[in-house]
DNA sequence: TTGACAACATACCCGGTAGTATGTTCATCA
DNA sequence: TGATGAACATACTACCGGGTATGTTGTCAA
């Protein structure tokens, strides 16, 4: 039995935690107080711990933050490709392809908002080229995620279900729409999923009336 | 004649220039790079000057930064305090200061950036309690300027022209349509007024579009 | 003409932070 | 059972950037 076959030993279960407790933790800083402005003590005292432990799982600030980017956009990813795979009308397919990027922006909200910062930051710091290729990398990532939902979009116009004359303004405030919920959505103590959900549902509807609104009459 | 009513000399002019000088391009550097990886340096350098300039005329970074808050704040409140002040229907009201916000969004979009950013960072480095003051005077400036739609908002559901049950949620999802432009607006090279009136008439279209949907049949 | 001050530039200090180098502990395995 | 290395903690360095202290130059007023 070859060592890359064997399961999975104590040992390699504890170090997959304490890189996903880093990872969850790092995430809530740079939510909380940006990317810049959150320094690695930070991440570290919030986890009861030192540089050391950080430095031991990742080898840079910048590494670490992108894979926190990489996180959430997997996260992203495997709850929504399913959806975008399935056959049949746009309509049906882009209100469950919606629900559940909303529910995930409102679930793994740190995540998102490092994922959001990431965006951002196109040109910032990134003084190494290698660190630039790295950055381009996530950026590719997210565009391929929403190309998942600018197909559906499509079909859609095609179906005469939504009427949008330029596709990528469109995609831009409907993804607005559907993401803000990293900025203003906080779950209230003891909220059931239910409540989620018929707030996710709301978001829906906002974006979804945005898509199919005729516009443009003069008031 | 007392010194307060005399009109202004070239020596005031020329201040006055050199301190819109500096907002304009601090605005930028804001917007570029966000406020903690925004040097002082960084500011002066784009104006061809250095740091001795900026302090020469802001107390800190900090203030310097609140400055450029209250400049984007006072443009936006200067173009849509007077249309939210007029009696009428809701409907064609809400349309015209939507127009007028989404077209600052573009024309002024590094303050809006810089506002954007200053609401962002609610909780970050604001040692001082003083600078804590500054800082919720600028957010409640905000709020006053949000107030000014929630008001029209109000009226147009009891109109039965908008459609929502949680106001504070259909706000937050209407501004971040309207203020959407400020990420990924850029003016064409060459772009005429009316072109740029038409792009931010299909960004009110799609917010009117979220507040006029019936929302929630099951897909 | 001169002195006073505005409007900067230059030179410097110092705290915070990314990154490193070096312990220390504990489990595992030969 | 002792050696080895993973998983950290501790101690340190280097640098960057906010802020200050001190020049320097041009303008205006008396």
């Amino acid at each position: 039995m070859t060592p890359e076959l064997r399961s999975l030993g104590v040992r390699e279960i504890a170090l997959d935690n304490s890189r996903a407790d880093i990872l969850a933790a790092a995430a809530r800083c740079f939510m909380d107080r940006g990317y810049a402005q959150t320094s690695i003590d930070d991440v570290a005292r919030s986890l009861g711990a030192t540089k050391g432990r950080i430095y031991h799982h990742f080898p840079s600030k910048g590494e670490l933050f992108a894979e926190v980017f990489r996180a959430g956009m997997d996260m992203n990813f495997a709850a929504v490709k399913p959806l975008s795979d399935l056959p049949g009308p746009a309509l049906p397919r882009w209100r469950r392809m919606a629900m559940v990027h909303v529910l995930q922006m409102m679930v793994t909200k740190p995540f998102q908002r490092a994922v959001w910062i990431g965006v951002e930051m196109h040109l910032a710091g990134a003084t190494t080229p290698e660190q630039r290729t790295v950055f381009n990398e996530l950026l590719d990532y997210r565009t391929r995620y929403g190309n998942l939902f600018r197909a559906t979009l499509l079909q859609g116009r095609d179906e005469g279900v939504f009427r949008f004359d330029d596709l990528s303004v469109t995609n831009q405030l409907m993804f607005m729409s559907l993401n803000s919920p990293i900025f203003w959505y906080s779950p209230r103590t003891g909220e059931t999923r239910a409540q989620t959900e018929a707030l996710a549902a709301r978001v829906v509807a906002y974006a979804q009336g945005g898509l199919v609104f005729e516009g443009e009459r003069a008031a």
